[in-house]
DNA sequence: CGAATTAGTGGGTCGGCACCCACTATAGGG
DNA sequence: CCCTATAGTGGGTGCCGACCCACTAATTCG
């Protein structure tokens, strides 16, 4: 052959590049990914992230509450807390006022290891938003909360 | 209980809304399968849009071209493609200059679809950016585009 | 006290997406 | 001509997220 190339990678469709909305859920995917990536080293999952945040943020509810606030079905926040649980991140503990309710709480060790998390997400978002400096950072970010705002009714996902 | 609430929908956690990426993926997310569904109506899934949109953009080429700009699996092109040609929406011929090469073009149904696809999408872009006056939506994706180009090296995905 | 309701759990399904391997056909250099 | 590399195909696997159902325990209402 000619000479091996490295062919360095292709353009992709204007006609794709063009719809914001392709770009953001391209970026968006990536953005994802990697952070699932980091938090797979511990053996975690974005929903760990988002349970322990809401907790953190709102403080002790019951799991019907996180079940809402996230939109998480019931029985897979069920799964998750138990992991939770077991690896000392937060507590469950019967609300004695109505015992069918359990109540989630965040541990020393769940806030701390929030804040690792938080850290990571951080860093993610570093890479990924290099191109950016921080004013256009904080634009973005202003423009993507109206977004999320206006949409107000979503369902579900993490 | 003091009054029955119809308790809209609970807010979600401010350490997550805070990171631009955790609304990138929500958004993308929700964008994705916005069109997913409408494309599905019709029987087709995003890999069949975003090989019409290569084709329709760059012209007629064969399959490893095709794969190398969209990183596809070159087995998953050849089910979409397939599916595609069965439709009558591309047509894949022997390359006579190297026959191990199949070039595929998009006929005119192809094209014709694709400007429905295409409609379609911005119809979800407008639905989902509707909080955006257009001078913002430009904005949008001129930061989303220089996002995207610059963390060139990306893999894969759709 | 039932009967109906709500919280939580456990077990499973389903569809999409990425990925991988084995195999055929063709090309092209030595 | 042989040997290796490349293009495409077919038939899988594994993971993950969303969802659903059946069941228990506790509560509340009549």
């Amino acid at each position: 052959m000619a000479s091996v190339k490295p062919q360095p990678a292709a353009e992709l469709p204007p006609s794709l590049l063009d719809l914001s909305t392709y770009l953001l859920s391209r970026i968006g995917k990536a953005a994802r990914s990697r952070l699932a990536e980091r938090l797979a080293e511990r053996g975690l999952r974005l929903w760990d992230m988002a349970v322990l945040a809401a907790l953190a943020d709102f403080g002790p509810q019951a799991q019907r509450d996180l079940v809402r606030r996230l939109a998480i079905d019931p029985s897979d926040l069920a799964k998750v807390a138990d992991q939770l649980a077991a690896a000392g991140y937060v507590v469950r503990v019967r609300d004695q006022a109505d015992r069918r309710r359990v109540s989630v709480s965040v541990t020393d060790a769940g806030r701390a290891l929030l804040a690792e998390l938080d850290a990571q997400a951080r860093a993610v978002q570093d890479e990924v938003l290099a191109p950016l400096d921080p004013g256009e950072r904080r634009a973005l970010q202003e423009l993507l909360l109206r977004v999320h705002r206006g949409t107000g009714e979503w369902r579900g996902g993490l």
